[in-house]
DNA sequence: GTACTCACACGTACGCTGTACGCACCAGCG
DNA sequence: CGCTGGTGCGTACAGCGTACGTGTGAGTAC
């Protein structure tokens, strides 16, 4: 995948025998062929892999002119800056939702295939939420996104503002719900390598003592219930279920039908 | 604020005519008083007021040094490493939670004000939302934060799992609806300096044009109704009311009472 | 064919970051 | 007095985002 766009060393003009580059003292410049024009998707999509690959955190902007064979600085051609950037790789993350909505269950129905959809991706890229925090993305995929959410919720007689409240609920609710299981998900694997010997020591045999100490001094009961009795962990897609159904029940009571 | 732990430069022995330093050519090795030693506690203040006062991004080792006036790697004697830091920023902020639960109002109340405290204190820290998410914090003062929301509805016979899942679910309501408002207010106001000429310029007026397409291309109709109905912005405070009832109602549905 | 122009790729360099390492110093103790 | 362990902190380094300027190739006008 590495030096695929075709930038290879030396043999400029009249070197036939190899020489110029050793008298010149330093590598020739890069042979400047016809490259495949780097466009924003391309460098969109190049983000998009290392995130999955190799975390968020190896998102860097050599990190992906290296992914795509380029220079460095070529990127910034194409993206005005790193953040920039980032708002693309969250934009065509969204992009990736697939709801099944329209369904005959009404409203209930297509919201909780929304939300569905939005939980899918967010942990399918497990940078995404953290990404999205913090900053207010607007791009075409997230606009769509919007879009699908508010006419589900279209046609109920309400009025503009409520609809942005229900989708603000469920939006708000969901980003909360996956962010929260990301972080669960974090301490009982590890970081991404799982090997099963670094795996305990990361959190739980980490935390452990510490843990003990909570639960043994007594001051946090319900706490300390909570941490013995979670041994089995629960299911997060039926804990998912059964919260998102609290949400819209909760919506329920606001709309008519 | 600056340099009051007593750090100051040259006159070490024998230095009667202050030209010691200058034949040094280089300033003498700081004298090494009895320094009111450093503590996690006032390091984790000093990271706290620097967020506050210029943002997250100003959270540097460095710069915090600097603001208690002692070395940067000093710091690191009482912290891990900077991730560690930010975990104490974290659970420091969730400590000036001030809830007034145990009212009569039963569990419904309990919650909605632990959910106020909650949203109270992000608002104030408009840095911690966004630290929180992605970033399993355990803190002591989060463990109680914890222990009060499972608190809040113990006693009406649920099961810890049960008890755990409605905590969850509010939980992840609050953190998803200030962290929009947050980026909902980042784009409002533009960054942190109110300069009302560079306030226009940093979102409303860069993104009107791209609004304006994407309303124009009519295939948006609810979010242009969005955008446009929206002129006047609504109360936030309000919004989180009517979001906050609409998350209670859902929970009552699985609630005796 | 030649000369000019322009878009774009990219090398270099700078200021900043987190932090590993090791030295300098001081309190307490023999 | 000498030793020792804890701690402050200066130096150094790798890596970051990115400003700036330079060089190349394609396209166009004549």
């Amino acid at each position: 995948m590495r030096r695929t766009r075709g930038v290879q060393e030396g043999t400029s003009v009249a070197d036939t025998d190899g020489l110029s580059d050793v008298i010149w003292m330093r590598p020739q410049p890069a042979r400047r062929t016809v490259q495949p024009p780097l466009s924003r998707d391309q460098i969109t999509a190049a983000a998009l892999a290392v995130a999955d690959a190799e975390g968020v955190g190896a998102v860097t902007m050599r990190r992906i002119a290296q992914h795509l064979g380029c220079g460095t600085m070529s990127l910034y051609r194409h993206v005005r800056n790193k953040d920039e950037l980032l708002e693309l790789m969250v934009d065509a993350a969204v992009g990736e939702e697939e709801p099944r909505t329209g369904s005959p269950g009404g409203w209930q129905e297509d919201l909780r295939a929304l939300a569905r959809a939005k939980r899918a991706v967010m942990l399918r890229h497990p940078w995404l939420a953290p990404l999205m925090a913090g900053r207010p993305v607007l791009g075409p995929h997230v606009v769509e996104s919007i879009e699908r959410s508010l006419s589900a919720v279209d046609g109920l007689g309400l009025s503009v503002d409520e609809m942005v409240r229900c989708f603000n609920t469920l939006n708000a609710f969901v980003n909360g719900f996956v962010q929260t299981e990301l972080e669960e998900r974090k301490w009982r694997r590890p970081v991404s390598g799982d090997d099963s010997d670094a795996a305990r020591d990361t959190w739980q045999h980490r935390t452990g003592p510490y843990l003990e100490h909570l639960v043994d001094s007594g001051r946090y009961p319900l706490f300390s219930r909570m941490v013995n009795e979670a041994e089995s962990y629960p299911d997060p897609d039926e804990a998912f279920e059964w919260q998102l159904q609290r949400v819209l029940d909760g919506l329920a009571t606001a709309l008519p039908e």
